[in-house]
RNA sequence: GGCGGUAUGCCCGAGUGGCCAAUGGGAGCGGACUGUAAAUCCGUCGGCUUAGCCUACCGUGGUUCGAAUCCACGUGCCGCCA
């Protein structure tokens, strides 16, 4: 078996570990269990939670045995950001968002088959809701020292800036109660996470040493992940229509394919490494191969690909291929049959209209522009077409003859944002 | 608590009674180039029933033919003093 350490270190996605060796040691003694937690803060998981899911599903696949937590209870108080204080969620929504997220992370690791690996689903709010005050203060406050607490960088910032709540100060309490609870009731003895939750895992170790008094499951460790950059400074993840969702509702996975396709040449090596479930030859291969044929972006297909494929499965995959090359390619979309036309406009934002109206208008209704002035305006630059072929006038309207198959527009705005609109019966 | 300053479009920031939908920079968007890249250059950048109209310069009220610009009060932030 590979060893995992040495893995995450290649991938360059290690940030930090505590005790190296001890951690390696308790790896290669066996199956060792290790959580991640993800907090309800959204309806979907996003880009950026992969990274964390798939190391979990890396230790999996070395033998170990992962623990997917999510924060029912962590959710509500929220983990404090640098910058300001976070708007509380009401329980509803959260309760609904840690429905959503359990759903999506089942998908990732194996949770079937039994097994000394087998993967666990956890939810802090099991063991939380019915934590006293009281029972919170003393038994574990006393553990935790406020001077500590203090120095922490978050708090620092936020105490220089706009200062913090009471509630956001006593997150990393909770968080702490969940490594310590998970130590006891499954012998988790690592926790993973983003480079900027070392912090809060490591305030769990110290809970654990010291109220686990004899570590019945053995010293516990930490390890964090590199946060993902990129070449131009803007935050991973995010496209010109926000975060980069998992679930299909808000991205779709045509949306997402071309995320990943669109990846810098200068970025794209950093992902397969984090991302790729690829060997190590195969992903050195298309490093190489990024570099003597960038243009070919044979990295950033193969990792679309992948990646897709993982998130929304073959046959989703398989269809937004098709429906990139169809809507990309070089031939006439009037010949494209109708059923693949079909097929790769049901991958493309849509409207459907009972009369052709103007193209301003359509542009606006499929959501490729935020308002019809900006349709206009987009139309005056030369940067709207309607059928691949642009369109000269602010007030042109499609005819009849404009009709692929009878029903079918395909808008696009600039180079590669596409729409399609259809025409239904009144 | 007293005194003073400040609040402008996604962000930073000019404007200080009409020529202001508001200079400039950044982000965003489009075009050229290309590889559905990057860099660079050019253009654009509140909305609409678009030669016009509407909404906007922290909020409310006022002065004025006319206010982002002046006044009053309120609110937030920043200083100095106590």
């Amino acid at each position: 078996m590979t060893d995992i350490v040495d893995e995450l270190r290649w991938r360059g996605v290690l940030a930090q570990t505590t005790d190296e060796e001890a951690l390696r040691k308790a790896l290669a003694d066996g199956p060792l269990t290790l959580y991640c937690g993800f907090d309800p803060t959204a309806q979907s998981l996003h880009v950026g939670h992969l990274t964390q899911i798939l190391a979990l599903r890396r230790f999996q696949l070395a033998g170990h045995r992962p623990i997917a937590l999510v924060g029912g209870a962590t959710g509500l108080i929220g983990d404090p950001k640098p910058s300001a204080e976070r708007v509380l969620n009401d329980v509803e929504t959260v309760q609904s968002w840690v429905t959503a997220l359990r759903g999506q992370l089942a998908a990732f690791l194996d949770f079937d088959t039994p097994g000394p690996t087998q993967a666990v689903m956890a939810n802090n709010y099991e063991w939380t809701e019915g934590l006293s005050a009281l029972a919170l203060l003393r038994d574990y406050g006393k553990h935790f020292s406020v001077n500590q607490m203090l120095a922490r960088e978050t708090v620092k910032s936020r105490l220089d800036g706009e200062g913090m709540s009471y509630t956001e100060f006593s997150y990393v309490i909770l968080q702490s109660l969940d490594f310590l609870e998970l130590y006891r009731a499954y012998g988790c003895t690592l926790q993973i996470g983003g480079s900027d939750q070392w912090g809060n895992i490591t305030a769990g170790l110290d809970l654990i040493r010291r109220i686990a008094g004899n570590q019945p499951h053995g010293s516990a460790h930490a390890l964090t992940q590199n946060l993902l950059t990129k070449a131009d400074g803007t935050k991973f993840g995010k496209t010109e229509g926000g975060a980069v969702w998992l679930d299909p509702e808000l991205t779709t996975p045509y949306a997402f394919y071309q995320f990943w396709l669109n990846a810098d040449d200068r970025d794209v090596a950093r992902y397969l490494r984090t991302f790729s479930f690829r060997t190590r030859e195969e992903i050195e291969e298309l490093e190489r191969a990024t570099e003597e044929r960038p243009q070919a972006r044979a990295a950033q297909r193969a990792l679309a690909e992948e990646l897709t494929t993982l998130v929304h499965g073959a046959d989703q995959c398989a269809a937004v291929i098709a429906a990139s090359r169809a809507l990309f390619g070089q031939g006439e979309l009037a010949d494209l049959d109708e059923r693949t036309l079909a097929a790769a406009l049901s991958e493309l934002p849509r409207a459907q209209v009972t009369e052709l109206a103007p193209v301003a208008d359509l542009l606006a209704a499929v959501e490729l522009v935020p308002s019809k002035s900006a349709a206009r305006r987009t139309i005056k630059e030369g940067g709207a077409y309607v059928n691949n072929a642009k369109v000269e006038s602010e007030d042109a309207v499609p005819t009849a003859a404009d009709l692929i198959h009878g029903r079918w527009l395909v808008l696009r705005r600039g180079k590669r944002n596409l729409g399609a609109v259809e025409l239904t019966a009144g």
